[in-house]
DNA sequence: AATGAATGAGTGTTCATTCAT
DNA sequence: TATGAATGAACACTCATTCAT
């Protein structure tokens, strides 16, 4: 997964991010939308992917890929479970410029439409190649395990779901125009992880 | 919220949930779908709507104000907080059969789409008036607090978002027929009702 | 062509002048526009006409007999060829209220759509026994020549389309806002009274 | 005025010119009768106009600024006022396989639908640019009076509606199937031109 | 006789996709 | 390889007409 892309691929991925970076309802954008923004003409996109959800779903994910990997690669040395946890909380803050692409890809994973169908497929037929937000969840719960910070009895599921739910809420605090005036970021980060390890520890 | 709805807009509302239930994309269901299922003309839904958007959106808004107002009355007379967080657990999972019509509704909550914007509007004028899950957590809070289970000094934001999510994973252990396999319901409601006392207490 | 009109025909009637007399885009006029206008139900008309064509057709020519033969008799009695053009002149402008009806009679004569059919099979049907517009010129001409004022040589056609003609002037000159504001109507009248004389003497 | 037009635009005026020659209903005909007729597919037809409405009303205003253009260069140079407003009649005449234009286009100058509102948008912005009928009116009447044929006390206004309801006359003979069998078009145009020289002399 | 709720045929418009250049 | 003009399937929505009451 470490390939370059090809130049219009980039381009095409990058506009596909800044549309949802604006808040544009991805199911609706048009594909002359996406090239517009990439600068290059509408046919070009299908020298590259056999049809609009291919594309989206293929920026998407090597959006998701390429933000996990940076974010595992990060964390792999670091000793203290606790920290592993608030830095992927603190990245996940610093990609708010790109905000709405977690979201949505965590949105589409639960999607019917042809877009969430072919992402889920993306990611299993990419399973093990493609580093999800998943990869660093079981990440964290290793390393709980391993430093004897969470219960090894309970179960996986329920430790994965827990873990999950946590960057959700963050997630929720840092996209929510609402919430986001009435919360200190820090203190939630901070509460998260006090959370997590008082439910699962 | 006690009126009785007309005979058509009951058939509408029906249709909408019944192709929910059945993993259809709402976003790109027809209005001959939905008119088709309720066997009533096409033109007969904009006699009651004003276009498919609304519809769609009237129909989640009746199904989640009707179940949480119905939850709602349930818990009211519960001493126990633990003993109401654990039933609504329990309440979504009997609503099975309607099974992603909650995760319908948390999604187009977040969405960019027009519906999402039409259902948050809806949402926002019928303040008050429409029970939504959020009525729920907020209940559940109050008693966490009043039955001193709950730490007062914590933000009110993150012990909401905490009770919240808790509920978004049960939801996921019942929609992901992945997880659904490998997950114990009950052993699932009593972690996540623990985690929950371990969490905020 | 005196029988009284039943109620509800009078009311239908009256609701399609009044909302061409608004300029409206007759046209496009909606059945229950009319009925609702009329403050009757919508299958109400379908009591009395086959579809919203005849509709419309029978209420313009109901206006169009109902004025002509008003004028016709009023000019029946008159000795002077030029009073009797002037008089007809005046009564159009004394219809201002109604305005529109004559021009969108006049257009709908030459319109190719379903109503214009319908409006000239209705009026050949009722040959002789609805009054027209045709029939004030034909009177106007005859006149004309039995007193002398028109040359007889003339051909009809050519004196026909004269007369006509002159009454379409002064019907733009009444209805084109434009036109209206920079004309005095009394002199108007009599340039084309003269002009006629001096064209047809 | 004078730059040519683009392949697929001319195709779809030429047949909206052809349907309304077939005495076609313009306000009826469908996109679809449009683009069929010029052997293009129907989303084409909107690569180069915004809506059905501006697709007719561009066909209709290119057809009249051509020929009236084509007409005003032919008898700029004309010396006999006489001479030119006959030059105009038979000018009519000549177009009568693209009858009904004219027509439609005089009929769609008084109507209240959204065609006929296009339509006089379309003349006033375009001021000047397009040349149509008025102008070709407006010619005459300045001929007229400088050649001293006309009386230069009369009201313009007068004038110019007394020159226009001459030539709408005409083109009534032209279209109108009866009219047309029992006139004599020679013998029609130099009745009217007599007749206008003395109305207007 | 009067109604208006119900209907569904009909059409303007959009936009993903193709393919000649 | 890159393009964007051309396409037509698809769909929301309208409204004349019907018919049970």
């Amino acid at each position: 997964m470490s390939e370059r892309l090809l130049p219009k691929v980039k381009a095409l991925y990058e506009a596909v991010l800044e549309l949802i970076g604006e808040d544009a309802d991805i199911r609706n954008v048009k594909v002359s939308d996406i090239t517009g923004r990439a600068g290059i003409g509408k046919g070009t996109a299908y020298e590259y992917f056999n049809n609009k959800e291919e594309l989206i779903c293929s920026a998407l994910l090597h959006y998701i890929d390429r933000t996990s990997s940076q974010i595992m690669a990060d964390i792999r040395g670091m000793k203290d479970c606790s920290e592993v946890f608030c830095y992927i909380l603190e990245s996940m803050e610093r990609e708010i410029p790109k905000r709405g692409c977690l979201l949505q890809y965590l949105q589409l994973r639960a999607d019917n439409g042809p877009i969430g169908k072919l992402l889920r497929e993306g990611i299993e037929e990419g399973n093990g190649k493609i580093c999800t937000p998943r990869d660093l969840v079981d990440h964290v719960i290793r390393e709980g395990i391993g430093q004897g910070v969470f219960k090894e009895k309970l179960p996986v599921l329920y430790m994965r779901l827990a873990v999950m739910s946590k960057m959700l809420v963050y997630s929720f605090c840092i996209m929510d125009e609402n919430a986001a005036m009435q919360c200190d970021k820090g203190q939630m980060r901070r509460l998260l992880c006090e959370g997590l390890f008082k439910e699962l520890g």
